[in-house]
DNA sequence: TTGTAGGCGTTATCAA
DNA sequence: TTGATAACGCCTACAA
C-alpha cells in the first residue's frame, strides 16, 4: 500500500479523459490549452499527487541539465571557492552539477567522465589538471577550462600576468631591496605561469633587483613549511640587512611563510613584505591579514558557467560543425594591501 | 558528417545479425552468450563506436547510481573536508554526487530536493540545518544526516559528548584555573550540542570552575574577531592572572582567538591554553598548530555513504514497508595534542 | 543460447 | 484546441 505505483500522464490522462498528448502539453505549453481543461488538470496532477520523471524527458530530448565538475583537490581553498561558486549559479541558470575530485589521477577521472557522458550531460568545467585540453576537447560535449592549460577548449582565466605586475608593483612602492618570487616549477602553457613572467617582466623592464624561486610545493603544510624555512634560512645569509619582498603564489604558501616568520621574530619585522595570491579566506585568516592578488573566483565561476552555457545552447541550434576557435576570457585580480605589505591594519 | 546519428542496440543487433535482446545481454550476462558470440559483439562495439546510454536504461531500470549532497557553506572548512571524503566513495561505491550548497535557504532546498527527486536519485546526505529531519524523513528515497539534527532520519555524528569531556579534561590535566567553553546558542538537539553537555558534565562532575559563553559566532572572521575581543576584553578583568583554558566549538574560531591573544602578546602566554574542534587543516596551519578535538572526516563520510548504500539496497529488496527506525551511527573524535595545549611542539 | 514483444514516462509529428 | 501514434534506448518476461 505504500508501494503504489508512480502515477504517470497516463493515470492524468484517464482521469481527466484528456489524452497524454494534451497532459504533455499541460506543462509546455500551457497556453494552448483552454483555461477549464488546465483547471482540470491541475486538479488532476493535485489528486493523484503527481510527480514528474525527467528521465523519460531527458530520453525524449535528450537534454538533462546536468553539468560535470572536476576538481583536482580541496587543499587550496581556491578550488572549494570556485566550487561554491559555480555551485551557486544554480538559481541563475538551473543546471545541475555532478562533482568529482580527480586527485591526479588520469585514469580515473577519464573513467568518471565517461560515465558522466554516458548520463548524457551538457557540459564540464574542469579545473583540474590531469588531462590536456587536447584530449579534453575530443569529448562530444563543450568543455569550459578554470585556470588550467586550455589551448584547445575554452577557458576562463584571471589575468594572471597583470597580478604578477601589480605585486611587483607594490613591492617596489614599498622599496624593497629585493624582490622575490617563490612558486612551483610550473609549466609556461598554464595560466599561472603568467604570474611568474608578469612578476619578472616587471622587474626587468623596472631595473629591479629580483629572483625567482622554483620549488615543489603544494604538497602539504608541513612539507611546504620545511621547504620554506630553508628559503629562510639562505635569506639570512644572502640578504642580510636588506628590505625583502616576497611574492608566493598562494595565499596557502604565504600564510605558511608568514607563520614562520612571526614564530621567529613574534611579529613581521619591517624588512619583511608578503604579498599571496587568491584573496582566499586563508588570506584573512592569517595570523596577519595577507596582503594578495585576488582572484574574483565568484566571476570567474559565473563567467565560466555562463560561457558554457552559451555554448551548450549553441550546440543545440545545430552549430556543430563550425568548429570555432575556443573563447578565452579574462577576468582582472584585484590588489589587497593589507597588513603584510602596505595595508592601512596595524597588529 | 560530424552529426552522425548515435549508435544504439539497434544497430549493433543489425550489423551483428543478433536481437537486441542479445545486445542487451552483452553487457548485463555475458555468460549466457557463446565466447564467439562475445567476440562478435565486442568487435562491433569497437567498429560502430558504440557509447551506452544510461538515461534509456534508468528509465527502464529506474536506478540511477545517483546521490544528492546538501552542505550548509564552505566557512567552515569542516564541510569541504566532508564534500572530499563523500567524493571519495565513487571509487568503492560507484555512485556519482550531484551536489548543491543551500545557503540556509528553505524554500531553494525545497526546490532543489524537488528536482532531483524528479530525476530519481537514490538517496540524499545531508548536512544542511535548513530542513528539519522529519521533513527529510518523508522524501521518498533514503537520507543520512550527517552531524545536523536526526531524530527521524539515519545519521552519522561524531561522538561530541566525549569530544568535550577530553576537551576539558586536558584543561584540567594542565592546571588551569577556569575552562571555558565558547560556542554558538545552538539548538539542543543537534548533535554539535552535545559538546557543550559533555564539557559542563565533565566540569560539574569534577568541580572545576567553568563558564560557558555563547554567542552568534559564524558569521564571518571579522564578525568572529570581535565579538573574541569582547570576550577578551571581560576576562581581563574576571580572571586577571589566571591560567585559562578555552575550547572552542571549532577550528576556525579558535584560529580566530589565537590570532587576537598572539597579535597582542607576540606569543602565547602560559596562562591561556586554546583547544578547538574538527582537526580542520585550518587548526595545523594557524600560527601556532591548534590543539584540537579532531573529526575522523573520512569515516564520517565512508560510513554515511555506507549506511545509505545499504539503505537503497534494502528498498531494493522491496523492505520498505517495514518502517524500521533510524540508524545512528557514531564515529569517536581524536585529541590532537599540539601547540596551543598540551603538545610537544613548541613554537 | 537466442529471439519476440511489450514496457519504462516523456516528447514530437501529424492529423483532426 | 485536442488526439493517435511513433519515437527515445534499454530491460525483461516469455518463447523458441
Amino acid at each position: 500500500m505504500e508501494e503504489k505505483k508512480r502515477v504517470t500522464f497516463d493515470d492524468i490522462a484517464k482521469y481527466t479523459k484528456f489524452s497524454k498528448t494534451t497532459i504533455s502539453r499541460y506543462f509546455n505549453d500551457p497556453g494552448s490549452l483552454t483555461e477549464k481543461s488546465q483547471h482540470i488538470i491541475s486538479d488532476a496532477l493535485e489528486k493523484l499527487d503527481y510527480h514528474e520523471n525527467r528521465v523519460a524527458r531527458i530520453l525524449a530530448m535528450g537534454k538533462t541539465e546536468f553539468i560535470g565538475v572536476i576538481v583536482p583537490e580541496f587543499y587550496h581553498r581556491f578550488y572549494s571557492e570556485v566550487l561554491n561558486q559555480i555551485l551557486a549559479t544554480y538559481e541563475t541558470f538551473g543546471y545541475k552539477f555532478l562533482v568529482f575530485i580527480g586527485n591526479n589521477n588520469k585514469e580515473s577521472e577519464r573513467r568518471y567522465i565517461r560515465e558522466l557522458l554516458s548520463y548524457q550531460i551538457e557540459g564540464m568545467i574542469v579545473l583540474s589538471h590531469t588531462l590536456s585540453s587536447r584530449e579534453l576537447s575530443k569529448f562530444p560535449i563543450p568543455v569550459v577550462a578554470i585556470e588550467r592549460e586550455d589551448q584547445f577548449v575554452c577557458s576562463v582565466n584571471t589575468d594572471n600576468e597583470s597580478g604578477g605586475r601589480q605585486a611587483a608593483a607594490l613591492l617596489q612602492e614599498l622599496q624593497c631591496d629585493v624582490l622575490i618570487h617563490i612558486n612551483a616549477p610550473i609549466d609556461h602553457c598554464i595560466p599561472a605561469y603568467d604570474r611568474i613572467r608578469g612578476f619578472r617582466d616587471y622587474c626587468q623592464s623596472n631595473g629591479l633587483p629580483y629572483e625567482i624561486i622554483l620549488r615543489e610545493l603544494d604538497r602539504s603544510y608541513e612539507v611546504d613549511q620545511a621547504i620554506l624555512k630553508d628559503i629562510l634560512g639562505e635569506w639570512d645569509r644572502k640578504y642580510a640587512h636588506q628590505k625583502i619582498g616576497v611574492f608566493l603564489a598562494n595565499d596557502t604558501t604565504a600564510n605558511t611563510l608568514l607563520n614562520l616568520i612571526i614564530r621567529r621574530y613574534g611579529y613581521l619585522p619591517k624588512e619583511y613584505s608578503i604579498i599571496g595570491f587568491d584573496n582566499s579566506p586563508t588570506s584573512r585568516e592569517a595570523i596577519i591579514p595577507l596582503s594578495t592578488v585576488g582572484q574574483q573566483v565568484d566571476r570567474l565561476a559565473h563567467e565560466a558557467v555562463r560561457l558554457l552555457v552559451d555554448q551548450i545552447k549553441a550546440r543545440k541550434q545545430g552549430k556543430t560543425l563550425a568548429e570555432s576557435p575556443p573563447v578565452h576570457k579574462i577576468v582582472p585580480p584585484i590588489l589587497f594591501r593589507r597588513g603584510t605589505a602596505g595595508g592601512m591594519d596595524v597588529i
